[in-house]
DNA sequence: TTTTAATAAATTGTATGCAAATAATTAGTC
DNA sequence: GACTAATTATTTGCATACAATTTATTAAAA
């Protein structure tokens, strides 16, 4: 009752008692998982979810792309600088404000989406959850994101 | 029926389709947050999941110290040797196998440790889980890591 | 309109993270 | 015991990630 021990009081002190850890090792594992599916398109976990928006939305600026992706344009440009490198997108200065680069999607990249057409399946029978359980844990890593922010 | 179109062949290819995005995000978003906190007692990230352990384990040497952190060597050398340089460890080769580095906690570590207690229950105030739903999150995480392991 | 503020990318510096190669040591095999 | 595996860290090279600064451009204010 009115005792305390230094077991109770450091106890949250453990890796095991932390969300954080299962997030970044789970993290870090199914980026892992999905290397050699994306080393067969000679894609990065990067490169290829800027494809993924890029696939979508065609063309986008920097600031927009980083949103959507979570990243800021000091990890976005060497990114972008690469994905043009190999022909999968465009980088042009917008028109209407020079501020602004328009990222869009070359016929070449727009290729690349038929080959990576698969890759979800593959990483989907890796993480091997019932459709019930991925969407709770969907539900609930956005319930977090949407906390912490 | 007998027709396909691309919406359905590619609508796995969407961001938000994708377990993993919510995964990297969350896991980012969630290490952004405790930066604040780990500012306050000068860690990263790294170096505070490595001192969690060695606070419990007192010892241990890289490789297990690795299997613990889903980290290699080449990621930890570096950590250790700045968290050395810090004072808050102490690495020796160990006299029955000199192939192995012990990482062991210094009195400056151990004293640490007072001052990190109340990271865990702040970060738990971001998050913002119920115990339930924190707990379901943390099962499913590591079924998710056993899965793909 | 000149000045100031705000915005968008790029750059710089630091810290990961991982694969592959290397070095040092120990264990196994003949 | 000499030779070959295997094991453990370290090093090297490449690719993120992010904070902070810088540069270029546009918007707003005086």
């Amino acid at each position: 009752m009115g005792t305390t021990n230094k077991e109770n009081e450091y106890s949250m002190l453990k890796l095991e008692n932390q969300l954080c850890f299962p997030l970044y090792a789970c993290s870090k594992e199914i980026i892992r998982a999905y290397k050699p599916f994306l080393d067969e398109i000679d894609l990065t976990y990067t490169q290829y979810i800027t494809m993924l928006v890029l696939w979508e939305k065609k063309e986008m600026n920097v600031k927009t792309l980083g949103e959507n992706l979570y990243l800021d344009s000091g990890t976005l440009t060497p990114v972008l600088k690469k994905l043009e490198s190999k022909g999968l997108i465009k980088r042009t200065r917008s028109k209407s404000d020079e501020r602004n680069l328009l990222v869009s999607i070359t016929k070449e990249g727009e290729a690349l989406k038929e080959k990576a057409k698969d890759v979800p399946s593959k990483i989907g029978k890796c993480v091997n959850l019932s459709k019930k359980e991925a969407e709770e844990l969907y539900r609930l890593l956005y319930m977090v994101i949407e906390n912490i922010r």
